[in-house]
DNA sequence: GTGGTCTAGACCACC
DNA sequence: GTGGTCTAGACCACG
């Protein structure tokens, strides 16, 4: 599981977090009854406050992703990955949709749009197979 | 030109108006030497208080797309327009970018989030001619 | 009579108008008796708008320096060259005594200070005979 | 680090901020990677408002003197000390440019400028060795 | 009427 | 505790 967050984005970081767990909980990557990665080694590894890590996970708690065994850390609940699943699509649906409508209300051309979008989808994911840009 | 801010947006208003300033110059709505709406008149339209606005133009001006024209407003400048239509690709570039990050990094498949991608495009512009030819 | 205004000075044009006008009578390019050019001469000569140029014959009336000759503009009262000269003493002093304060409460070194003096200097009265600048 | 600041200056008082800042991280005795102090702190020093302080830290931070360390401060960048050399030098020079051209356009001589200035100049530190060696 | 500055105090995100 | 944003409203300089 890769966390990684940015500073410089308006998103606050202990959102990214809890996105990211629980992108991390949709992929599999975390299972149901496994533990996640401590306050402290999270805060550590992503360079932030531990409050910061902390806060995420409250609000991680408070969606029914993970739950807490005293003493021992945070777990994945049992209706993680399927709570996640959901989550996730609407978490990059959102985003995506708020930068089309963006992208639209700029007056740009929408073949230029569609332009940036392919740019940036091949750039996101250059190791994939080639050019997805069609002809 | 039509202006409208969410104030339940990450992004800050006084930003989304610079961005909105920015669309309109670039796509030739509002032209050099015209003037742009006045901080009152403005903050009334979006219902948000003029200091927000006047920080708004504090930045436009920095950036060169508007200048003071003392006590009668703010004019956009000659550089504007060029100025404007590489700001505006640069904005709505970052924000398309930063959505597919967080998309590839959620762990979508690259088909899934083309998908998304598609569904959210045409939505943005459902009057356009449909799906947008692809092989 | 030379008259000038500097649109971006922090100091407003009015002030800048009243204390050129006082140059002027101190110098004796304006003689007791003599019209003052008329708010719309002054103001088209500017480009400033009349009610500035008004504002500032209003400021030297009130400290003496000219008076309204009903119906044919403003004169230069018989005590203003004695005014004058004293005011203008006064203001370039203050503005040069405000700059070097600022110079020194910058910690430059008062060498630092001396130099950048002397090239301005040199270069504000170029057309005097040759280099002030001391071996 | 002495901060002050006059409220019956034409000068904004957040201006005044930021180049007693610049001065202060030109100078040396703000470093790279210390905090400047707080934005309440500086207000209740200043006795101003909390909001002009943030306003110049604001600026500041648009010209790469100090950087936001999220939750805990702003801090002066390591390019800080260069940037500032440089932006001191501009911010005093173009003072003392505006006083002397005034003084020029004032129409004293050449000599009764110098005088003033040299008045002014050993006024300002009048603890060092007199008037300063002129042939 | 315009924009610019300042004060005042709220709330938020983050540490 | 920190800075960032926003609202609110005053006053000023200028046209």
């Amino acid at each position: 599981m890769l966390f990684s967050v940015q500073a410089d984005s308006p998103i606050p970081i202990y959102e990214q977090i809890v996105s990211q767990v629980i992108f991390g909980v949709a992929a599999g990557a975390l299972e149901p009854g496994s533990l996640i990665p401590s306050v402290r080694e999270l805060a550590q590894r992503l360079l932030v406050h531990p409050n910061t890590v902390a806060r995420a996970f409250q609000e991680l708690e408070r969606r029914g992703v993970v739950a807490p065994l005293r003493g021992r850390g945070m777990e994945v609940t049992p209706d993680g990955p399927t709570n996640c699943r959901a989550q996730r699509q609407d978490i990059v649906r959102a985003r995506i949709r708020a930068a089309l409508r963006e992208a639209v209300s700029s007056a740009l051309s929408p073949d230029d749009i569609r332009k940036l979008v392919d740019d940036e989808l091949s750039r996101c994911n250059g190791q994939r197979r080639g050019k997805e840009k069609r002809s």
